[in-house]
DNA sequence: AAATGTGTTGAC
DNA sequence: TCAACACATTTG
């Protein structure tokens, strides 16, 4: 019998440790019958795209599916609207729909990156609501990331360990409790919650509740957000939600002014005070 | 330690 | 261009 298995490169195995003996039986990964889906050794699945000698990673995914999805996005963004696909139906005298338009709006880096994220799906819909507002006259104002009412929930002065490599953000607890129950994310979608940024961007990041700490903390995602602004410790970020019905999540990021003297300038936000340039918490 | 995704190769 | 494979790097 084997006392475990596990899977290496593109060879999967099962050692057989009885007698001290170890054999190796090597097993290959099994094919996807998709175009541009590869196995991972985990038995996850990867979506990638060639062009010009050279690959694109369009990330990993638990659906071969979702992956054979997402290299269709990406093929019908790098080679057009007749590029082949796995799912995708190119019908002719329809290259002027919505997520045509779309596609043809966004970068090819910033399409993988949304794949890479799996937030394509969610910034298509966002980007049909813009899309649909404008045809129907409702008000812009309520689909615009950057003009649309809201509300704020909290800041937080971000700590050196909210942007190292421990990629994860703790969310001041009084703060989590009163504005992001864990229900909230554990309920539909298994601790996911998304947050637009005022380009419209949309966020992904996982939100738990770490039990050894006990602090509510969002980590998945995170590390991506704090790379592609360049966050520093001593930046602001807020957390803002709509104040419609849709109950849409925002967040936001300020540089923290360096050029000003700290003793200056006394910043209140929420319970966290920023003076002399230390951060210090009131106590309530 | 496990997962991700790059280096590389050879078939098509 | 493409997937298979090995495995270095990154992430949890």
């Amino acid at each position: 019998m084997s006392d475990y298995s596990w899977r290496v490169g593109g060879t999967s195995g099962i050692s057989d440790s009885e007698n001290g003996v170890e054999a190796v039986y090597l097993r290959k990964l099994p094919s996807s019958k998709y175009k541009g889906v590869v196995p991972q050794p985990n038995g996850r699945w990867g979506a990638q795209i060639y062009e010009k000698h050279r690959r694109t990673w369009l990330g990993t995914f638990n659906e071969e599916e979702e992956a054979a999805k997402a290299y269709d996005v990406a093929a019908r963004r790098f080679r057009g609207y007749a590029a082949l696909t796995n799912f995708m139906v190119s019908e002719k005298g329809i290259q002027d729909d919505i997520e045509t338009t779309f596609l043809n709006s966004h970068s090819k880096a910033e399409i993988v990156d949304m794949l890479r994220k799996h937030t394509y799906n969610d910034e298509l819909e966002q980007s049909a609501r813009n899309y649909g507002s404008k045809e129907s006259g409702t008000d812009v104002m309520e689909s615009k990331p950057s003009a649309c009412a809201r509300v704020q929930l909290f800041d937080k002065v971000v700590t050196p360990s909210d942007v190292g490599k421990l990629n994860r953000m703790v969310i001041p607890k009084q703060h989590a409790e009163k504005h992001l129950p864990l229900q909230l994310a554990s309920s539909s979608k298994g601790g996911l919650l998304n947050f637009e940024d005022n380009g419209g961007k949309i966020w992904r990041f996982r939100y738990s509740f770490w039990n050894s700490s006990q602090s509510y903390v969002l980590t998945k995602g995170w590390r991506r957000f704090v790379k592609e602004k360049n966050l520093k410790a001593g930046d602001i970020v807020s957390f803002h939600r709509s104040t419609g019905s849709d109950k849409r999540l925002f967040i936001e990021w300020e540089q923290r002014d360096s050029s000003r003297k700290p003793s200056m300038k006394q910043v209140e936000s929420g319970q966290m005070v920023r003076l002399f340039g230390v951060n210090l918490f009131s106590k309530s």
